[in-house]
DNA sequence: CTGTTAGCGCGTTCAA
DNA sequence: TTGAACGCGCTAACAG
């Protein structure tokens, strides 16, 4: 194996001093055009490349920033990463992923072996319900290196957040269901301890008091969002005296899980039930029966976290003002929900 | 901010030695089991943690493995990553994941940046179709850190790999679709300079051949893995004057794009035209038109990588012996092409 | 402008 | 069994 060079290897050579290659590589003011240039040629030649770690060391910057999420295999959160990335990426920083898979230890373990690293920030869209309760958490934030929620967040004080308003994203769906015209309309939530998807709810809740429509908490279902759980809930709708004549899903999944069980009951959609989703996958789209979701913008929520943290690192987190920053969700009408077009045909 | 306590702080307030802390921290052998209690209690009770940089710097294992891949946001390589993770992280390894997007440039960049992160090792399925003629990459491969290929390969004295036998799968595919009475079977391929999709073309074109069906080179157009590839390569198809009775796609997004365009056309699917896919991305199995595909099993693709990683760096890099893992690919029969059933029923 | 010195936090000699 | 000293590779303070 090639002996690993050091700055000390090519002082040696130029019969200088490690100080001063490393002023010549750093761009240092102090230092002559001549040898920077010699420096940085020879260093070149010998292939030299800088250790993070011995950097990092000393100047207590490891110029990378740990990403915390549930999972990364959906688009949602693939592509909020994708942003952080591109924004994090020609600042020199790096990005450390760690997925929880929704386990609340994972995501503790995830904080520690990132603090470990030493990592600049964390960028973190919790899985645990109850994080400000547990002390590896407290102990990052008493640490000022910069934290920061997207998506699912906690309102901490100190803490900036990246998040899509998500009561207005559930109103607009039930809004949207309303004017289709459907009367009883279901909502398969999620743990409303999480603030995403209570607010999703009080939304939908909100959309049907504005507009005369009782609120029936039969009609509301709490569920893990997957295809299985949508299916299981769907069919104790429909097994219901006054099934719905519509549902709102927090998640594109169960909202899929929905369309299935629809289907495969032989009730038309969109004209006997109407879906909507949440969260705008691809495959949403593609669909033959496309499914309306909402768009939360994820690429953007990525970029906007990680201009967020930059700011922080920049002005030093001690100066930190809070920041949350709220996105307005889109509402991408499709087929599984256009009601009215589709009794027009007949 | 709290001031970061080391083994000297809690050597000082034990009134012994750093270096006595350090033996006592790593239960080194030579320690009285008195002092090794005391301070692993007192090192809890000031909630110390060991800064890896400096361990890392130390010892030149920093823990982590770079995991490079075209991009995360397909099941495919989530799944993939999900398997090295779960083998990995009980091991105390963390994985750095950094995304190409297919360009080459930036797999580069990220071997760079990887390799000044003193990564103990990359696991990576390469996008750089003559990566072994850069520079950058060849002076990994003068380090003697364990590499590693899945999925996209090269064939490189001493490197291992893990990949599936995409000749096998692209032979079953065709032989599958000659099996349900197809005769004109076209095939969306990619770039064939990577082994996977010439793999996968010769397998389609073996199984022709030993089916007795002459191969036409303009029934096999070569895209990128898209709906939209997918959707024009179809179109292209359908405008022939002896237009194909079944498409077998390298991926599954062109696959989406081939039945897209096909039931755009009015063509019945798999009565006129069957489509196999490739990769077995979920959608493909809820799709209301299911598509046959072939499944990679990425998640076990992703544990032996991580395996032979382990295997690597346990025992010392020089004494590796080139591992070539080859898995056999599984095809997945859905709607898409189960032509002798859909006729059977008329 | 450049050299000297020191220290980031840790693990590992060599002595005692 | 423990302490003292050193070095991993780099940068910053201080001199000159």
């Amino acid at each position: 194996m090639s002996h690993k060079i050091t700055i000390y290897d090519i002082a040696k050579k130029l019969n200088i001093t490690a100080a001063t290659v490393s002023r010549a590589l750093n761009n240092n003011a102090k230092i002559s055009e001549k040898t920077r240039i010699l420096v940085q040629e020879t260093a070149a030649k010998m292939n030299y490349k800088q250790n993070k770690l011995a950097q990092a060391l000393k100047s207590g910057k490891s110029y990378n920033v740990g990403v915390i999420v549930p999972r990364i295999d959906s688009n949602f959160f693939a592509s909020i990463i994708r942003g952080i990335e591109e924004e994090l990426y020609s600042q020199g920083y790096h990005v450390i992923i760690c997925q929880t898979y929704n386990n609340e230890q994972m995501e503790i373990e995830n904080i520690n072996t990132l603090l470990n690293a030493q990592v600049d920030g964390i960028l973190m869209s919790i899985s645990n319900v109850s994080i400000e309760k547990n002390a590896s958490f407290n102990r990052l934030l008493a640490k000022n290196i910069p934290l920061l929620f997207f998506d699912r967040k906690k309102n901490i004080e100190g803490v900036s957040s990246i998040t899509v308003n998500d009561f207005e994203a559930g109103y607009k769906a039930t809004q949207h269901l309303i004017d289709e015209g459907c009367k009883r309309i279901a909502h398969l939530s999620n743990d409303r301890l999480f603030e995403i998807f209570k607010d999703r709810f009080l939304g939908y809740k909100q959309a049907l008091i504005d507009n005369g429509i009782q609120f029936d908490e039969n009609l509301v279902i709490e569920i893990k969002s997957n295809i299985e759980e949508g299916r299981k809930a769907t069919k104790k709708l429909l097994s219901m005296k006054n099934p719905p004549d519509a549902i709102f899903s927090s998640s594109d999944w169960s909202a899929l899980g929905a369309v299935q069980e629809l289907k495969s009951q032989g009730i038309k959609i969109p004209e006997e039930c109407c879906v909507v989703g949440f969260s705008n996958e691809p495959f949403t789209e593609f669909m033959e029966l496309s499914i309306t979701s909402i768009d939360q913008f994820p690429l953007e929520m990525g970029k906007q976290a990680a201009k967020v943290f930059l700011e922080q690192v920049n002005n030093g987190a001690h100066i930190t003002t809070e920041k949350k920053i709220v996105l307005t969700p889109k509402l991408h009408i499709r087929k599984s929900s256009s009601r009215r077009d589709a009794l027009n045909k007949k």
